[in-house]
DNA sequence: CTGTTAGCGCTTTCAC
DNA sequence: GTGAAAGCGCTAACAG
């Protein structure tokens, strides 16, 4: 199958190990020498044999991005970005920088988590970027901890972005505390004290934070005590945030906002609230997470908290790629804006 | 660096050949002896080097899956409905079917296209699915076509999800030319006759062929003199939607009714259409196409053309993976279904 | 600057 | 049912 490096080198009449250092541009070669081989490549068509290359060097060009949802733009910006990062920067020798940026979607189970490691683990990837809030159960987290040891041990560069850090890892976490508790501060000052809350799945970091946020900003005012009562877990996703929204209003039918861990929810509930006949933000305030496109062209364009997902999944590619420097103590935090938009208004009366 | 077949071999005292057979499971293997190996598998933490393996049998378990935009939904949903088709299902030997399906971002860009080609050629990809609509330029049309042939040539099966087909591939077109029809057909039938069409980047298949269903609608009816004024193109996003709609408004004021070549762009032109004092559909209808998971949810909800994304995309999955027979000629047409909503009613007047 | 020489870790005949 | 041995195609010392 296939033209091989020393059919090349037959044909432009040098050694194999020749032809390999002109590929690899990481070695000097004779300018006439380098035309040649290039040119019987060109002609022959040569393709690499990554595999051979990888066990000869011991390394792959494979770089793995795990994600929870692909089809959540949430995680498809990030990974869009880091993959973006991947490309040879001009005035680069061709070969050199080209990683391969592979997206694996776990559908946030933790067993096909496990399973995308080990796969990329047996790839012997050149980094890993694992994305997006983590799997709290004891179990899991000290399974994907020890796996991420022992690939920082052989040499794959780990980096997180959007979770907690672990050992061995570069983390880009985001500020989903910080940004949740200022987001019903903001709630709060307008003049809302009947705050609904319509969480994530409840085992995941991500959801925790930002629920924890959430809490901290109503304890911190005094209108705590209905809170426990007033947050519904669900997915991350427009039906949950739609079932969640009848479930509050069923719960407390006088409340004024509904804060949602998300944009993707708070749109579900920005339809529950218009099918019960409620209006937004007349009679609810209703605020997201994340800052997705749509939340802007929402109607109302919805209040939620900015969170640079581009830029912080092109600085976890190049963080991967060994391209920019380690923050300080191996972690780094994102910060969440505020984006103060249509959806929310003070209370009426 | 790290435990090697040899290693398991020793300590289960075995040969190499032996734990190969026990791992890839397609060799009888005296119950004992599996058991022994197994364990020692367990123990030393063994984990397969895929390149030694990929280049020793000359295939890899790399399945190539290349999208435009991953940041889009409508990628994003095939191309995870295509690697949920990866896992191995229950019941199967642990090892056999775990194929690792990446997903590479191509950004619509030829160059990039072709780049990710040639690194998962370069892998030796077990099988490639090409997602979206193709870009025109013959050149590119030809380079790609080749390469497809030398992959098919050597054993990799390729796949196409959503594009025209070529020779040497499967292919699942997306009826972009009927639906569009049919959904202009749609407008016509409420009474529109002036009616706006967005369309998307030029030189894309998908975007001609949605463009080209309208316009039959149009000439059918005997209503296309206009329709080279009422068109304008764009990207496929929320942006391109809002200016087009600006600039169609400016070119004619009185039209009743716009058509956006997808979801996204229909979402622009909603806002654009709000800016402008216009109400929808009072004032002016607007449809869309692809049928989102946020179009239902837009307000007011979209009218729009489903199109069945995932099973499509894990229809391609197996497709690419051999679980599923070939439909005939190597083409299957995926029909687009009318999703009449909110957005679109009878002209005024 | 270029060629020679060993492997990298696994699969796969071919014997036993 | 299991072992021995010969590569798969490439890289990386090491000479020259």
């Amino acid at each position: 199958m296939a033209v091989t490096l020393a059919d090349v080198a037959a044909r432009a009449r040098v050694s194999a190990a020749t032809v390999s250092r002109v590929l690899s541009g990481n070695y000097p070669v004779a300018e006439s020498t380098r035309t040649r081989v290039l040119r019987a490549v060109d002609e022959l068509e040569y393709v690499v044999n990554g595999p051979a290359s990888a066990l000869a060097a011991a390394t792959s060009d494979l770089v793995g991005v795990l994600v929870n949802d692909i089809a959540d733009p949430f995680f498809g910006i990030i990974a869009g970005a880091v993959q973006a990062e991947m490309v040879t920067p001009a005035g680069e020798s061709g070969r050199g920088g080209e990683k391969l940026a592979v997206i694996c979607n776990t559908g946030g189970s933790p067993e096909r988590e496990l399973n995308y490691l080990t796969l990329l683990q047996r790839q012997r990837a050149a980094a890993l970027v694992l994305t997006g809030g983590a799997v709290e159960h004891p179990d899991h987290a000290a399974a994907v901890a020890a796996k991420a040891s022992r690939l920082a041990a052989s040499g794959t560069r780990v980096v997180l972005c959007g979770r907690p850090p672990i050992e061995d890892a570069t983390t880009l976490t985001f500020d989903n505390r910080g940004g949740a508790r200022r987001l019903t501060e903001h709630l709060l000052t307008l003049g809302h004290r009947r705050i609904g809350y319509v969480a994530g799945p409840a085992e995941r970091t991500t959801t925790r934070h930002r629920l924890e946020g959430h809490r901290a900003a109503l304890t911190a005012t005094g209108v705590e005590q209905d809170a426990e009562r007033l947050t519904v877990h669900g997915l991350y996703d427009r039906a949950s945030g739609y079932d969640a929204t009848l479930e509050l209003l069923r719960r407390d039918r006088t409340l004024t906002a509904i804060v949602a861990a998300n944009d993707t929810i708070a749109l579900g509930v920005c339809a529950a609230l218009r099918d019960q006949g409620l209006r937004i933000p007349a009679d609810v305030s209703v605020a997201g997470f994340d800052d997705l496109p749509f939340s802007a062209d929402a109607v109302p364009a919805l209040t939620t908290m900015r969170l640079p997902l581009h830029e912080a999944g092109a600085r976890a590619g190049r963080l991967a790629l060994g391209r920019e420097p380690q923050p300080p103590g191996g972690v780094a935090m994102v910060r969440a804006e505020l984006m103060a938009r249509a959806s929310t208004a003070p209370p009426r009366g």
